[in-house]
DNA sequence: AGCTGCGGGGGGA
DNA sequence: TCCCCCCGCAGCT
């Protein structure tokens, strides 16, 4: 929605109501889709527009009844955080997904802080004149109308995503055997170049304390070591959470798929050459990143609707809890978050593999940037005042991650036929890659 | 188990 | 009348 000349039919557009009779249906261009919608922001979706169909948010808003089928309205739970107010390694603070469900929610909240085991929290969103902000969803003609009202007062909690990975990696935990033993003897996922072995360090707080705690062989290491294993938690946690057609279950998947292999098959098969940092460690990263627009960027990414892979920029889905990702692209996901990122550093030294090809072809754009390894705040990123995930981090300059060069190229394929997604229906195809 | 949407109903302004 | 909240239910993943 671009704000200049205006004539009659753009005031319209901007200055609907949710509860108006009539909203504007000649929009000529519709929104992204934003994850972190706050303030007072209207946005108009394509009624095509997958995120919005789902009502999608990375807030935690839950469903209010405000006897109107015509209109849905959801309203924000907080963020659940430390009763103690502790600082886990590296000055990190939690901030834990409220549960949606009441019960759930009731029962997150028996739980105790797992970094300092004090009680855990709930701070309720009061950004709308003491009440929760809320988020109204009206579907009319071609259009998914978004208005949200009052602005959170309240850092951002974990994303969707984010949660669901914890709850996955628990699951992981408490029943290993199924994903654990196909991993096994993987001196890929045992023992890195290079690699630190303390918990601390990783990059998630609490997600990874509670969640990675895997079976002996792997000395505390996640499954998603290396960018190909995540690669597959990833391709989970899409499936499982936007219903991609195609994708059945991953997790299932990496029981007949050998991770390890999978490694060993990319690098054989990829002329992407790594450098001595090769593999990311987890304790190459010590940042946890807010990195939810990102998501929103790849689930939209990967359902053919991003103006990024628009613009030819490669897909780097980034991962749940697990990838340690140290930037966090705007808040508004309408900006092109290139835009954000430092724009040549001494190094070029990059660190979110790809999971999704860039469907022109360009596999790796290395206008993208991201340094795991040694965090330095550049004006480009958020500062911890701005978005509370990211906070102060003690680098580790020694690991690096190197984006392969643009030569590289990545037969997609072949890839999704070694995932075991060579079945993936027509619309899954589709939406990974709208231009193929 | 948890998320989501729907709807009945209570209570306050 | 409007708004907020609680609750239960059903469908889904």
């Amino acid at each position: 929605m671009e704000p200049d000349d205006f004539d009659s039919e753009d005031k319209e557009i901007l200055s609907w109501d949710i509860n108006d009779v009539k909203l504007p249906q000649n929009v000529k261009k519709t929104d992204w889709f934003q994850e972190w919608p706050d303030s007072y922001a209207k946005h108009i979706y394509s009624s095509e527009d997958k995120n919005a169909q789902r009502h999608l948010s990375s807030w935690a808003m839950r469903n209010t009844n405000n006897h109107n089928s015509r209109i849905l309205k959801k309203s924000c739970l907080g963020v659940v955080v430390c009763g103690r107010d502790c600082l886990a390694e590296e000055g990190r603070k939690i901030y834990l997904r409220p549960a949606i469900c009441d019960k759930a929610r009731q029962k997150q909240q028996r739980k105790r802080c797992p970094n300092c085991d004090g009680p855990l929290k709930l701070i309720p969103c009061r950004g709308h004149g003491g009440f929760p902000v809320t988020n109204f969803w009206r579907h009319d003609g071609r259009f998914i109308f978004f208005q949200s009202k009052g602005e959170h007062d309240h850092p951002k909690p974990e994303t969707k995503l984010e949660a669901e990975a914890r709850r996955a990696m628990k699951k992981v935990n408490t029943a290993p055997s199924s994903v654990s033993l196909s991993l096994k003897g993987s001196t890929e996922t045992r023992s890195l170049p290079g690699e630190t072995q303390s918990q601390g360090s990783l990059p998630l707080t609490w997600s990874f304390q509670e969640g990675v705690q895997l079976p002996g062989s792997y000395s505390g290491h996640l499954i998603a070591n290396t960018p190909q294993q995540n690669s597959l938690n990833d391709c989970f946690s899409f499936s499982k959470s936007y219903g991609l057609g195609g994708i059945t279950d991953l997790t299932d998947q990496t029981s007949t798929v050998d991770p390890t292999k999978l490694y060993e098959k990319r690098k054989l098969s990829s002329s992407r050459t790594y450098s001595s940092g090769d593999l990311l460690p987890p304790s190459a990263s010590g940042v946890y990143s807010d990195h939810g627009d990102l998501q929103a960027w790849s689930k939209n990414a990967a359902l053919g609707r991003n103006h990024l892979t628009d613009n030819c920029y490669s897909n780097y889905p980034f991962p749940l809890t697990s990838w340690p990702c140290s930037f966090s692209p705007s808040q508004n996901s309408s900006e092109p978050f290139y835009q954000q990122l430092p724009l040549e550093p001494p190094a070029a030294k990059t660190g979110c593999p790809p999971l999704w090809p860039n469907p022109a072809g360009n596999l790796y754009e290395e206008k993208v940037h991201v340094d795991f390894n040694s965090y330095v705040q550049s004006p480009a990123y958020h500062s911890p005042q701005e978005d509370p995930f990211l906070f102060t981090y003690a680098s580790h300059p020694h690991q690096q991650y190197s984006l392969p060069s643009k030569s590289s190229k990545w037969d997609f394929e072949e890839e999704m036929t070694y995932l075991g997604l060579d079945h993936c229906n027509n619309d899954m195809l589709l939406n990974l890659c709208p231009l193929r």
